[in-house]
DNA sequence: TTGAAAGCGGTACCAC
DNA sequence: GTGGTACCGCTTTCAA
């Protein structure tokens, strides 16, 4: 059943017996219109609680002051920092947000798009599935001349807007910090060298060892990327008493069970050990002690993606795509540098 | 400026020089339009890749298809896992989401709901922030007759549908549990006892220790439900050689932090003192042992909601208001009970 | 200063 | 089987 009608300018308009184009300039404080009449048609409106309506605004000016997310999984604290900070954005500029997950497939990928593009929203934010491959129903909408710009994990070789971290700095970043410990073999968890972001990161790790000179051996980086590999390294490399003094991991979840794994050996963090993440997530201040490590800023590139996306929309102009590359942060605490905990350390 | 405007039911009537009623007729399978006509419109159709416009459709029938969330806090595991019932939900439902977060802020809350009766959403999902005490803006919406269900925090004393998870019975399983492990010193880190949440599960608690005739004494319940106030209060307990055997928090953050602070001081978990969380979000596999805790299915929560939701907005009948009471789950992890981790053992 | 009318895109009733 | 027309709510040009 359809909802009760809400009230309209022509409802206003018939309870003043005045038109209903007086009234539409009435409200908008248009200066041709009395002064007398602007405030009865004020008052009407406030009685009768009228707001306007946005899908006939909308189908009038062709603007729907809707923008569209397409998200792979919005239960993740990375994504849902990013659709706060695009939220945040959006409402700034007076745009409404829809939010489509795609989990993780691109038939509903494509589905989104299909059902954005109906309600004519004015641009698309998207980070794609890890499935998606082919690029085709992103040129198509496109080519409607619909704004796009893609966040996080864009389209590899595809011509585009896009508003990314830089994996590689981060991970030279972290190392570094590594290294300005004086710690002297450093390791990396890393993650499959055929995703982007494990391969950037990884360079960034190796480089930054290279232009320290310091030594890259089979026992520099161990493919590891989940709670379960940690433990099992872990075990590993302690049995095998070749436990380094630093490890970089490719993520928080890594780097958290690493200190609770090396915690449960008795090899303390970040004395013996110094342990730095990646990701910020909630995570890393779950760890005893916390965990240094390299904040993304999710909210930082919902909004930088959000802004570029508005400027599109704004001008609509064919200037060259843009790369917004979003700093990361590394963020310092107890698993790379002692914290005043004298507490604690009396107390053992 | 303008986005370029979408190919439109005219655009093809015009290239085949025939009506847009025809068009309109073909392209919903309209028993009338003979099988050519229907072929030739939707070959133009395809061609032009036209979609509908959901502006007018939702102008003409007066239902826009699109519900509002508006929630306190998007980056939140619990409120994004909502979400994510919600947006599946809906989507099965053929219904878009507009995502609006409060911030908390009773004042953006109002203005969200603003925003949201002007698009025309056919209803709206609420979890108002945690400094709304009046209702007057929710009373004049529902008087607007738009359907609206709140959820997980429903405002007290006001007569709504609701979706809401039962603290007071989680809270009396998780303590059962621990009776049931035979503990015979059981306490509760709580939260605040002016807030609802904290108020239930503390009564749960309390309920069960009386149904099992153990004692509750000044030492049972602690004002602790943070990282930091675990940190203190298991200090102090340790300082006072008064460690419990079992110890149930209001909260994962709060059970964590207990876990790994009785690992540093090698107080063995679940061995020695057995834990349970509140809520599994992410954190509550990341202690070492990971958390047993109440599981509070946010993804249920929003699944339920809705549909309590899409029922009111198939219906509008004027039943009585409902309360859909989502129920949680137990899940029993490493920190009430000892897992096969046999490797650790011998290595420790 | 105000009103009438056309149009945004689509649907549906009424003719033919 | 197809076309004309009015209408959904609002804005805006043109006339009065």
């Amino acid at each position: 059943m359809k909802p009760f009608r809400q009230a309209t300018i022509k409802d206003i308009a018939r309870e003043l017996g005045i038109s209903a184009s007086t009234v539409s300039r009435a409200l908008k404080d248009h200066p041709d219109i009395s002064p007398e009449t602007k405030e009865a048609v004020r008052n009407v409106a406030d009685k009768l609680d009228y707001q306007p309506n946005a899908l006939a605004l909308g189908l009038h000016n062709q603007r729907s002051k809707i923008i569209g997310i397409i998200i792979p999984e919005i239960q993740h604290h990375f994504f849902s920092s990013v659709i706060s900070g695009i939220t945040e954005t959006a409402r700034n500029a007076g745009f409404n947000v829809i939010i489509c997950p795609s989990d993780e497939s691109v038939e509903r990928e494509k589905e989104n798009i299909r059902s954005l593009v109906s309600l004519r929203v004015e641009g698309i934010l998207i980070s794609i599935t890890k499935e998606t491959n082919d690029y085709a129903h992103f040129q198509k909408l496109m080519n409607r001349n619909v704004p796009v710009v893609f966040f996080d994990r864009p389209p590899e070789g595809f011509a585009c807007d896009r508003c990314i971290i830089d994996d590689y700095a981060a991970a030279y970043t972290a190392t570094e910090h590594l290294v300005s410990l004086g710690r002297k073999k450093i390791v990396h968890f890393a993650g499959p060298n055929n995703v982007r972001i494990g391969k950037d990161r990884r360079r960034g790790f190796v480089d930054c060892l290279k232009r320290h000179k310091m030594p890259i051996t089979d026992d520099t980086i161990f493919d590891c990327d989940s709670h379960d590999k940690a433990v099992e390294v872990i075990k590993k490399l302690r049995d095998e008493d070749n436990i380094p003094d630093a490890i970089f991991a490719v993520n928080d979840i890594t780097a958290v069970t690493t200190v609770n794994e090396l915690n449960k050996y008795g090899i303390r963090v970040p004395e013996k050990v110094a342990v730095v993440g990646f990701t910020n997530g909630l995570l890393s201040e779950l760890s005893s002690p916390m965990l240094t490590t390299i904040d993304q800023n999710g909210q930082l590139i919902g909004e930088k993606a959000t802004k570029l996306l508005l400027e599109r929309i704004e001008t609509h102009v064919l200037t060259p795509y843009q790369t917004a590359v979003v700093p990361t942060k590394l963020v310092v605490r107890g698993s790379t540098v002692a914290e005043d905990n004298s507490d604690l350390v009396d107390a053992k």
